[in-house]
DNA sequence: ATGGATGCAAACTGTTTGCAATATG
DNA sequence: CATATTGCAAACAGTTTGCATCCAT
């Protein structure tokens, strides 16, 4: 499992700083790895650890682009955040709980890549999100 | 080609007023079919039509409601709009030209539905989107 | 005529930025 | 000590909502 530390924040050309340490800490430990700014300054503030919300969203971001952290837009126009231990996955999200599961399959790897090249393009990125509800679920349509 | 016309709203309980038969109309003429609430309401207004922006998103919010439009999560926070002509398909965003392009794959679809089930759950929805660059394009890095 | 629909402006959410105070290397 | 970093508040973008007016039925 991919730790970053110290040696990660200076070869990113960041300083040690506090707020970076507790953040970096704070989406190791998470139990729920995906969190939205948001959670993550409110977390840090139940700890005791005083920072912004302005610097919780500019150390992500900074995070983001040194690759230590990946971004998610998922619906509704906000932005969750996990670190980056740099096996791909896409997610799926059940409707009913919240819950978030990391899969990745190699199938749709692979057919993502074809179907770019196929349209004269090459794949950059690409965003997949499954929207699930429990198989058991009360509402049994179809 | 499914085009909508008043009976589809009249079915959608939506009285058949102005706001509604132009952003209606502007979807089907479009030569972009992805359009931002934004831009639905720029060219409302260029065409002489003045409708609040405030219409354009409720309008557009109902259309959805009713199935006649989508609405997609773009990058960037911000959503696109496009009729609804119920052949369902995913999207491919150029980097560099901003382009869109539908595609729809049944590998990928039926993989979606296999992994749903796989992890207990059924697929209600879905969200795929490959950010692209051309494949002749200036910067090769990698 | 009457309730749904509109336009406007004000409210809101999520995120970014300017700036003076502060902390790191 | 110089500069990157922080916290705060103000600024923003995109979207929603309250309300008085207006229009389709």
């Amino acid at each position: 499992m991919t730790t970053y530390d110290n040696a990660d924040l200076k070869k990113a050309g960041l300083k040690i700083t506090v707020p970076r340490l507790k953040i970096l800490d704070l989406l190791e430990q998470a139990e729920n790895r995906h969190m939205s700014a948001e959670e993550v300054y409110k977390r840090l503030m139940e700890e005791g650890n005083d920072v912004g919300l302005a610097t919780v969203y500019r150390v992500l971001t900074q995070f983001e682009s040194a690759g230590l952290v990946l971004r998610h837009n998922f619906e509704g126009g906000h932005s969750v955040f996990e670190l980056n231990h740099d096996d791909h996955h896409d997610h799926m999200v059940c409707s009913e709980t919240g819950t978030v599961i990391e899969f990745c399959d190699p199938v749709i790897e692979k057919r993502q890549r074809e179907i770019a090249e196929e349209h004269g393009y090459s794949l950059v990125d690409h965003s997949l999100i499954l929207y699930v509800k429990p198989k058991s679920s009360g509402s049994n349509r179809n």
